[in-house]
DNA sequence: CGCGGCGATACCGCACGGGTATCGATGCAG
DNA sequence: CTGCATCGATACCCGTGCGGTATCGCCGCG
């Protein structure tokens, strides 16, 4: 099967819609029918159904959709290393690591002090990003090896090691009359008047419904708090990135939070094994 | 990237000879090169080393041969389970399960069962190879679920669920004095005079070096057991399917063997997921 | 019933992939 | 040192196939 062809299938397969699915891929409509036609020919099955008003997946159209965006990733994430491998000669960074803005600060920075001590280590570069984009960077090249975190982050897929294990902690305005509790439980902060817990957006940038004010990153979530709009339950490696304006409680019965160190297991270059073996030394 | 490039590179890479690559690939050998040298240009980095007299990768180029691998086995993967989801509608195979020949054989026979016996069942189809080879035909689509037993296959890559676990026994000919003990340790069969332990194949087909009978699967391992030719240490499963001319012995120190149903982490079909559902019950 | 939206079809031109012939470099035998 | 064999690169030609424009056929809707 060619890479074109199955980049025009699932551009169709995700607007359900020729016209647009050209327009996204920068070519007129009659060749994308045309391209979409031959690959069933040459798959032997029909992958959409078309009734001249709507477009709708086949169950093999549903199967190709899911197998060919991991394919195209694949493609992208050989080319996108190859090339980052091939600049790396000259000080440009040879190793992408990704991490969730403002999670795991103090373990990222002693990971990269640990593995710059290291003799001959890599140009590392740090990238942060939101809330369940680093499985995609992981998967597409973009990056190259990640700090996740269990059970928010999915590892599915991917090697890990195990780095840190901590609990969380609600995080709340100073003052709030909970800060003078030892700790709470998770139905104490469920639903606090005037304190709802934030919307993180999902996979595809949309938010679910709800009450609560949405989010984007750790940031914008802290500022809210300390304005008293909102509450959060965070790891509670946070408590040291906080102000004066926050408090926190620990929550006993909230799930433990594992960081780890992640990458897709069949691209442990040199350098990926040279960052996983600084990680585990910590 | 085109894939028909990769598929290009990858096969010269691994000739590392254009000519025979080109054989291969059923062309000639001067669009081959032209392919290539176009791929670096687009790459903007060499991928080969040139001295006219051999070939060698670069770094580059052995990150892309390690990524292009694994991007052509993700688009195989694509076409192959399209094509089969495709053709499950009139009582063909909609999954292909995969295990080691003579490995987990009543495991294997309970899991088919209740799965059968679930309703609306998809048709399973049952593949079994050699030691090392369920990993890429998991990779490649040519299966879509696998039996894997740790720690001898890498289960990297994959989502698992454990099935079993169990230590491992002794097999030697009926008779052996060792036969006599209560138990063993791996020192006491590591050196048998005339009962090697055999040699399996790497994953590209070669033997390694050293003592003992070459072996391709458990049939004929049992049968140079039988013989005298050999013994071997093996999940204490086997014993259901031994004949009388051979006999046990519980190994203590041995590796416990735990027997795992693996599946590519982003082909969580409804049809594997039934298998996978009906495993976990077992 | 006419119009508008959408996918399919018809047809055309050119870019690119593949083929053959040949060159240039290099290691090797005599 | 020279002729030869090996191997990748280059030159050139041809046909396929991809992309473009124009248009059709189908259907829902006002």
């Amino acid at each position: 099967m060619e890479a074109r062809e199955l980049q025009y299938f699932v551009a169709v397969a995700e607007e359900l819609h020729f016209g647009r699915a050209a327009q996204r891929l920068g070519i007129a409509q009659p060749p994308l029918s045309r391209a979409i036609s031959q690959l069933e020919r040459r798959l032997g099955a029909p992958l959409l159904e078309r009734t001249s008003r709507a477009v709708s997946l086949t169950e093999a159209g549903a199967v190709l959709l899911r197998e060919g965006r991991a394919a195209l990733d694949a493609l992208a994430a050989a080319e996108r290393r190859t090339r980052r491998t091939a600049l790396a000669a000259d000080g440009r960074p040879a190793v992408v690591l990704v991490s969730k803005a403002g999670a795991s600060r103090e373990l990222l920075a002693k990971l990269l002090d640990a593995h710059a001590a290291e003799p001959d280590a890599a140009v590392v570069e740090v990238l942060l990003c939101g809330p369940g984009e680093q499985e995609r960077l992981l998967r597409d090249g973009r990056a190259d090896v990640g700090l996740l975190h269990r059970p928010f982050d999915d590892t599915a897929g991917f090697d890990t090691e195990e780095l840190l294990s901590e609990g969380q902690v609600a995080v709340l305005p100073a003052g709030h009359p909970l800060t003078a509790r030892p700790h709470l439980r998770l139905v104490d902060v469920a639903d606090l008047p005037g304190l709802p817990l934030p919307r993180w957006p999902d996979l595809d940038g949309t938010y679910p419904d709800g009450p609560g004010p949405q989010v984007r990153d750790n940031v914008q979530l802290l500022q809210l708090i300390a304005l008293g709009r909102a509450c959060a339950v965070l790891p509670e490696s946070v408590r040291g990135h906080l102000g004066e304006d926050l408090a926190t409680v620990p929550i006993v019965d909230a799930a433990r939070v594992t960081t780890v160190i992640a990458w897709p297991p069949h691209s442990r270059s040199r350098a990926v094994a040279g960052l996983v073996r600084a990680a585990t030394r910590l």
